[in-house]
DNA sequence: GCGACAG
DNA sequence: ATCTTGTCGC
């Protein structure tokens, strides 16, 4: 049985890893890619620079100085003024041995002793799970209507919008809604971000519609996209329209991930091309012959409503 | 130095 | 995803 909660809770991956680079003593260091590994996913080395260098309320001192890239670089720090030199400064001060821009004998001076619960490996254990439940069949005939997902952001608060169409391309209805977000973009893990605003935007979920959902679903590294997330906890049909690759590569129109098809490029009436993958409860054949007769671009229709509300939100 | 990592 | 641009007034 999946915990849907855990794909709808607000995970404050931010929290978590200041959890983590707190314990760096003092006269150490540590890496992002050392603190992405405790987090439970290298992946996230990019993200846990993002989140050292985040101008955001920390409920205690955090030493973002002492984490410098694994090749031993000290690289930037935006405290105040000239950062570079002033991360060295600092670490310099602690008694860490510094030439140039380097950490001197890094094996000594790096800390990787971190203690935690690493969410993010029991997110992608999760997200294996979702992976299983996804089922990849499912006709065009019971869908009267089609409700594209979008997220737009402004600092850590979400804005999410629906926009449903009839198959002739009529809107017949449209309904936003904001949260506050606090797990930020990680590859792989983009559904623990937008699964709540999506949830609190799509209203009480319907049989007669296909969701599409702006990002993937088995074109996945886990096969288990947001769409495949969405799906599954919500029990809906559900597709991923993507706008770039996350996993594969494209043969012919066809988005190649381990051999198999994950995905496929498709073309909507406006001439944007997308990366459709399956979500849950709908063919790969059956999404894209969908998108693809549309007579409106109802992801389109999303972004800008979407990104209009996180515009104009006091 | 380049490539690559949805949004 | 967001931000940037140019220019003005406070
Ligand atoms: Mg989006």
């Amino acid at each position: 049985m999946i915990d849907r909660e855990f794909h709808l809770q607000d995970h404050d991956l931010y929290l978590e890893a200041f959890k983590l680079a707190v314990q760096i003593p003092r006269g150490k260091v540590s890496t992002y890619g050392a603190i992405a590994r405790a987090l439970g996913d290298i992946s996230a080395s990019r993200t846990v620079g993002q989140i050292m260098s985040a101008d955001r309320q920390r409920p205690f001192e955090v030493p973002c100085h002492r984490v410098i890239y694994s090749d031993g670089r000290t690289g930037w720090y935006t405290g105040m003024g000239q950062g570079a030199e002033r991360k060295r400064e600092m670490l310099r001060s602690e008694g860490v041995p510094i030439l140039n821009d380097m950490v001197q004998d890094l094996e000594t001076a790096v800390f990787v002793d971190f203690s935690g619960d690493a969410p993010l490996r029991r997110m992608a254990e999760s997200q294996r799970e979702i992976a299983s439940l996804v089922s990849q069949e499912g006709d065009a005939t019971r869908f009267q209507r089609l409700a594209a997902l979008d997220v737009s952001y402004r600092g850590d608060e979400a804005f999410a919008a629906m926009v449903v169409v009839d198959r002739e391309g009529s809107v017949i209805e449209e309904r936003t809604a904001r949260c506050p977000v606090n797990f930020p973009y990680v590859p792989g893990y983009l559904g623990f971000r937008e699964m709540r605003p999506y949830t609190a935007a799509m209203g009480k979920p319907r049989e007669d519609t296909l969701y599409l959902i702006d990002g993937h679903g088995r074109a996945h590294p886990r096969r288990a996209g947001v769409a495949c997330q969405f799906g599954v906890v919500h029990g809906v049909a559900a597709a991923g329209v993507a706008k770039t690759i996350l996993a594969g590569a494209m043969k012919g129109d066809s988005l190649i991930l381990d051999g198999e098809e994950a995905g496929r490029l498709v073309r909507s009436c406006d001439g944007r091309t997308y990366f459709a993958s399956v979500g849950h409860r709908a063919s790969l054949g059956t999404v894209c012959r969908v998108l693809t007769a549309l007579p409106v671009n109802p992801m389109a229709l999303a972004h800008r409503l979407a990104t209009k509300r996180g515009r104009s939100a006091v």
